[in-house]
This record gives C-alpha cells, structure tokens and sequence, in this order.
DNA sequence: TTGTATGCGTTATCAT
DNA sequence: ATGATAACGCATACAA
C-alpha cells in the first residue's frame, strides 16, 4: 500500500501564487490577510486536499494537541466488568473533544510498560498527562511533573504532594452510608474494604472505621480489590465469622454484587436479615437483586474535571486549585 | 509550568565527544557502531536524560508509532453499560502494547467529529486507523483506504468491499441458538434484533429467520439498539402481540437481560414458560437471574485480531486475508 | 566505523 | 499585508 504523497504548504504556495508564509497565515487563521488572497489559497488548499503536517508543526509549536489518559493496570484489568475506566474515558473524552485534543490512552499494568509510558510522555508525544488510579506510591506522576509536563491524578496521590489531583469524598460517602445502616437499627456491621494500596480503599475503610468508632459498634473488616469474584469470597468470610452480622458495608458496587451472591448462598434475605450497601452506582446496580443502595460517585465527572483541570494547566491559568474534591451521595434502594 | 530545557541530539554528542550521526546510530541500535564509542553515547544520554524527539523524527521517517481506534458513537454510548467496546479496547491495546504502538482513542459520534478524525488521520497523526463497529454505509474507512492509510474495521463494513476487516460468524451463532430453541420444544419463538443499520444487526436478524424458515416456524420480530432499555420495551411490546410466545431470542446479552427484567414483571418464568438467548456472552451474564445462555463471540480476539491485521498491512506483509471471520459458540446456563 | 551535509514541512522573525 | 529565511530535532545518503 503505497502512501499517496501528500501536498505540502509549498505545493499550495505554488498553485495559489503566494508564498509558503501566507499560506501558513491563512491555514491558521491569521487574520491580516487580504479577503481576496485568502479566497485564492482556501480554494488552492481544497483542490489539492491539503492537510497540515502534524510532525512538523509540533517540531516547531512544541505543542501536539493531544493528552495522554494512563491507566495503571493492565488492560485485562481496566476492562473487566468494572465500569470505573470506561466512565473516566467517557467523562475525559467528551471534555477534550471539546477542546478538541486528542485522547491518547495507555495503560500501564507492567513495569515495562511504566517505563513506556514515562518515555512516551517525555518525548513530548502530549501536551499533558491525566493518571486514571494509582497503586501505592506511584513515583511517575511527580517525575513528570518535575520533568515540566503538565499533569493530573483522579484519587489524591500517595505520598506526594506536588501532583494536583480531583478526587471524591470518599468519606463521607461512606459515613453517610454507614449512618443509614446504623438508624435502620443495624448493630453488626461489617464492611468489604478495597485494596489498602490505593487512596479509594484507604479513605472508604477509614469512613467505615470512623463511623463505628462514633457509633460506638465493633469493627468486622474483610478485604477484596474491588471485582466481584473479590465481594463474593470475602462475604463468605464474612459470614464464616459472625453470621449474626446483619449488615455489610461494601467498599465498590461489584463487591456489594459479589457480596449479594454470597448472602442468596448462605440463605440470607437481603435486606430482611442482612442489608448491604455498596459504593459506585453503576447503572447496573439499578437492577440486581433486590436493586442496590450505594453511594454514588460522579465518576464521568471526575474524567471531565481532569480534563478540565490538566488544559488549564497547560494554557497556563493562574489560580487553579491544587485538588478538587467532588461530592458523593448516598442512594437508597431496597437493599438497605 | 515552564518546560524545562529538553537535550538534543546535538546535546548528547558534543558531550560524548562524536557526531550526531554517530548518537542517532547508537539510539537507534545500528550495529555499526564501536563498543568503546557505544558506550560513551550510553552514558552521556543518560546523564543528560536525552530522549529522542518524536516529532522530528516522524517528520523525517514517515512513521508516528501510534494508531487510531474511532468509535463511530458519542462518548456517552460508547462506554454505558455495554462491554463491547471495552473489550474492544482491551484486545487491541495487548496487542499494540506487544509492539510498542500507542493507541489513539477517537470517538466520532458527531459529524464533526467525524471530520476530526478524517482531518487527524489523514494528517498523519497515525501510522493506521481501526474502525471499531460502524453505522449504515459510513465512508471514512473507503475515503481514508483510497489515501493509502491502513484500515481495518471490525464488522463487515457495508456498501464497501475495499476495506479489510474482522468480523465474528453472527449468522451462524444466532442458527446454534435457535436450533438449540427449537430443539427443546420452543413453538413461538419471538426474536429482539438490533439496528439495522448495522451489520452485527442484520446478519443476526437473517440468522434468526433463516432458521425459522429452516424449522417451518413463524417469525416474531421487534427492534432495540442493543441496550437494556430497549430490550425491556421490545419484550413488552412481543408479550402484548403474543402473549402465547415460549422463547425470545436477543440480539444482544444486554436486550436479553432487559427481556429478563420483562418477564419477570409480566410474571412468565424463565425458562419454564419463556426461554431467553442472547448474544455476546459478557461476564455479567453469569449471574444474571437466571444465568444468561448466550452466543458467546470473542469480542477482545476481534480487537486483538483486528490491531494484528492492522499491524501487518502497515508492515507491507503480503498475503494478508481482506477478510478474518472469527467463530461465535452456544453457551448453555439457566435461562434456555 | 565515523563524520558531513541535506532535507523533512511547519511556524515565526524580520524585512519590505 | 506579504515574502524571505531561519530555526525546530532528527535520520540518512554519501564521503572519508
């Protein structure tokens, strides 16, 4: 397959009888160029099919106008039947198409891949770098910003605190959860945390942990990584340990969907003998059974204020906050 | 932010005492090149923290190292609750990722974004461009084919016969299921299609007659665009039409699980009075109530299919097929 | 094996 | 308002 050869600035320079700086001026807007030579070049440019190079605009711009999305796991991961990724791809997507940027996905499961991925952002290949959600203490995002590449994390960074960031309230998502249970009279409440590497399972277990210290009830604390298979097998821990409990606090919707499987197993009415709660509200728990009470987070939100927040960052505004934290908010179903 | 000074090529060999050549030989693994001066440049790229410029090599090879996935749908369509292109997504990133390729998501669901993509692809952004499932007789893959871009498309692209593509066997995975329909007795066996401007939509609506046909039985049509929604809404309007109907067939698991939803709020149980299939086989179709039985088609093969085929037409391989149908297969749980 | 010189297609600076 | 011309950073044909 042979590439057709292209035209270049010159070619319409030529056709239109001008010279290479004018046609530039015209192709991007300039607008100190006379009405009629402007008319002469827009129809040279429409005959030969003219398209800008990319390459050689970047050289001499620095800019590429498009953003990089990493997603810090491997795409066996990103896409499971977990609707996180999806949301933040949808939430960033339709706020660059806006500024019309281009969305350059990477996810970056492996070291190798890591190693990749700083390569790619440091050859100058984007203008900025969104990270999706980050394990532990994920070095990449303040190298980069050291290194002057405009960047934002979703979910606060782990120890560091050079990176700005949108993240939600976690917390109080929870608390307010874990309220409802306990004014539904529910004294044995359990909770499936999420990995403990990441902000999202830190903040939530410290929810549910600080919610019971002020209802004065004791801690039964199993863990998952948030997938169902996860929910499922801790649940039936869970219930191996206290199968008095009448409640479950689950730290994402799929594990509160694992956690329902493992309750219909064990024979108990949800919620007649054990209520449970998730967090996430992802259409789906509009219809499992019986439909789920969660706490939503505004998860294509997040994607869109990333995006937001990190093209501020690269015009340069002045005075954007270091961290934007969105709200969350307790919806009541039937489980709970 | 400002962006630090980034070295050059130039940079990296006045320190290494050699010439430009000589550093882009050695960045570039020529093998030509002295062991003692080899690891001289080593040495001064890394302590200058050099990286290649991606820009002005591009301009000068031709060659970008990343391809575009479009989305012909906005981006609040293509990531709802439906999976298939996630796991699009996900086949075809393992796969780039293996050659060091960047995927470029595009979502075109407007018009103008749809002039977007033409614009960036054929400005040489990207070294090929995969069309992921495509509506009615779009003409972007012809146009950009006729460029000599490298295309591929999942989904026999209609109304074009220029264009390579994956696609998986919809004819004969939708016969599998209704044979497996008629061989257990089912009557009045009613399908959902999907829309037929599509051709996952159409090849399962002629699979579904042609089998009734085969098996002299009468036909019972309605019409969804794959969503749950519209899979509960076109079970509705079947049971109205013939409350008698003993099996549905749907074109997609996520109008099989919104028929589920309908079934059960008309009171018919699954699969003693009603009998559902669906199409795609998605994860959560396994713990839908009853377990879902579905044509499972391997949607993250077609991706990884699909960016194989891709990478060898960039490549100049010979021999490749126009065309790779990939095999879709019955898969038995509660539900028929 | 190494260096020199050239060109890739733009944008931007400076004249005119 | 328009045109020359100099970068931009790299790969490569050709010379040495």
């Amino acid at each position: 397959m042979v590439t057709r050869e292209r035209p270049t600035l010159e070619a319409v320079a030529r056709r239109a009888g001008v010279s290479r700086a004018t046609v530039s001026r015209v192709v991007n807007g300039s607008t100190s160029v006379a009405a009629s030579i402007r008319e002469a070049v827009t129809r040279a440019v429409d005959e030969l099919g003219y398209v800008p190079n990319q390459a050689a605009r970047s050289l001499v711009t620095q800019r590429t106008e498009s953003i990089a999305l990493i997603l810090p796991e491997t795409a066996n991961r990103v896409f499971s039947d977990d609707l996180f990724f999806p949301a933040i791809i949808r939430g960033a997507g339709v706020e660059l198409e806006l500024a019309d940027k281009q969305l350059v996905l990477m996810m970056a499961g492996s070291v190798r891949s890591h190693d990749r991925v700083e390569r790619y952002a440091v050859a100058g290949h984007v203008d900025g770098v969104m990270f999706a959600s980050m394990h532990g203490a994920d070095p990449l995002p303040g190298t980069l910003v050291r290194m002057g590449i405009p960047v934002i994390c979703s979910g606060r960074p782990i120890g560091t605190t050079e990176v700005p960031y949108v993240d939600v309230d976690h917390f109080g998502g929870v608390a307010a959860g874990v309220r409802h249970l306990v004014a539904g009279g529910r004294r044995r409440i359990a909770t499936i945390a999420g990995p403990q590497d990441m902000v999202a399972g830190i903040d939530r277990l410290a929810g549910y942990r600080a919610t019971l210290d002020e209802a004065g009830l004791a801690q039964h604390v199993a863990f998952g990584d948030f997938t169902r298979e996860s929910g499922l097998a801790a649940m039936r821990t869970l219930l191996a340990d206290d199968p008095a409990l009448d409640a479950v606090f689950a730290a994402s919707d799929m594990m509160a969907h694992g956690a329902l499987l493992a309750l219909k197993e064990a024979g108990r009415r949800v919620p007649a003998d054990v209520a449970v709660i998730g967090f996430d509200d992802f259409e789906i728990s509009r219809y499992s059974d019986p439909p789920l009470t969660t706490v939503r987070q505004p998860i294509a939100d997040m994607g869109r204020t990333m995006a937001r927040q990190l093209l501020g960052l690269i015009n340069g505004e002045a005075g954007l906050p270091d961290a934007v934290v969105l709200p969350t908010e307790l919806v009541v179903r039937e489980s709970a």
